[in-house]
DNA sequence: ACCTGAACACCGTTCAAGT
DNA sequence: ACCTGAACACCGTTCAAGT
């Protein structure tokens, strides 16, 4: 049987997935849980709060999804298949990913950390990555920091409407693969 | 002397830069242009539409940045310029970034202009740099879409925070220059 | 420790009415 | 055509009080 808190985030992050923070009201989230709608600040100092608890686990989710999606692959494959996952987590659950990423006023510890380990996360697979593939680039940090930014840029755009104007568009995952070509100087070669 | 509907406009984007789009309250914006709490409401349909017509102006603003700067150079080093002057733009201004690529639901016909011509803007610049310099990677389409995506994302997550966590590390420009130079094939050679 | 109900200060939006 | 003042239905947050 789950917790108060635990039913308190499950209906803020439904309400959420319905529609967007402005969604998210303390009375909406405190009725669906079964309780006032002020017993949330027993649980959460304030709004942002709770949504940064939904921020952090979509963080920690994210985090464990791209170490498994790359660890099925060898060389640059394993970043498509990191980033394959993140488009896939994202585009799955924009307001979700919306959240994690939008306009933070103020620190929040939990969500740093979380936010710190799905970059260690996929710094491990570049890593590995430039290991085993001499094509790509050297410099894991520079390289992590241009694939994030790219596959980050492309959900965000897909999300606005602002990627596919035209039907037959390459969407976010072709482009995800036509960026690990041309990160890997366009050509073929993976020797180890 | 500016009408009522651009004191209203001006008075809402300089709210907006102080405190997000939560700060832009139509009492406040009647305030400063001087007029009712509800007077927006005859030159806007709502809210919403007012923001709408922020982000348009913006998007106006940005598609001239964009032309300006690449005209100064040639093949490749046009679209860094563009891409540059899109991230200085987005990064002197971030809520009208914000504000511009967030969620907007529903259509919004001014909007939905303002953001083809940008597009219309950027993907002028890569014909003209495609046919300058012939390391660029064919497919224009496919090339501006990368692009825009990796700006995009540099600017985004340098705005939350999640870019440059250690000092001294790599800025949205120094990724910038990275892209371009992976995108030509890590070469330098520039044919015409 | 956890919760409730009333209350406060907001906010977007609507409406009847004014010039 | 453009604007005002009152009103309505919200919402986040606080507080005193209950078990």
């Amino acid at each position: 049987m789950a917790t108060t808190r635990d039913r308190l985030i499950d209906g803020a992050a439904a309400l959420l997935d319905e529609g967007g923070p402005a969604a998210v009201t303390l009375r909406e989230v405190g009725r669906r849980a079964g309780v006032s709608h002020n017993a949330p600040y027993k649980h959460f100092r304030d709004k942002r709060d709770l949504l940064a608890a939904i921020a952090a686990d979509e963080l920690r989710v994210l985090a464990g999804r791209l170490t498994e999606a790359a660890a099925g692959e060898t060389g640059a494959a394993r970043i498509g298949a990191a980033l394959h996952a993140y488009v896939g987590w994202a585009v799955a659950a924009p307001e979700r990913f919306r959240l994690v990423f939008g306009a933070w006023t103020g620190p929040h510890a939990e969500l740093e950390d979380a936010a710190q380990a799905a970059v260690v996360a996929i710094t491990e697979v570049v890593t590995a990555a430039q290991a085993e593939d001499e094509a790509l680039p050297r410099g894991t940090e520079r390289l992590v920091a241009l694939l994030r930014s790219t596959a980050h840029g492309l959900v965000d755009l897909e999300l606005a409407g602002h990627l596919r104007k035209r039907p037959g568009a390459p969407g976010p995952d072709d482009l995800i693969d036509e960026l690990i070509t041309l990160v890997r100087g366009g050509g073929t070669a993976q020797r180890h």
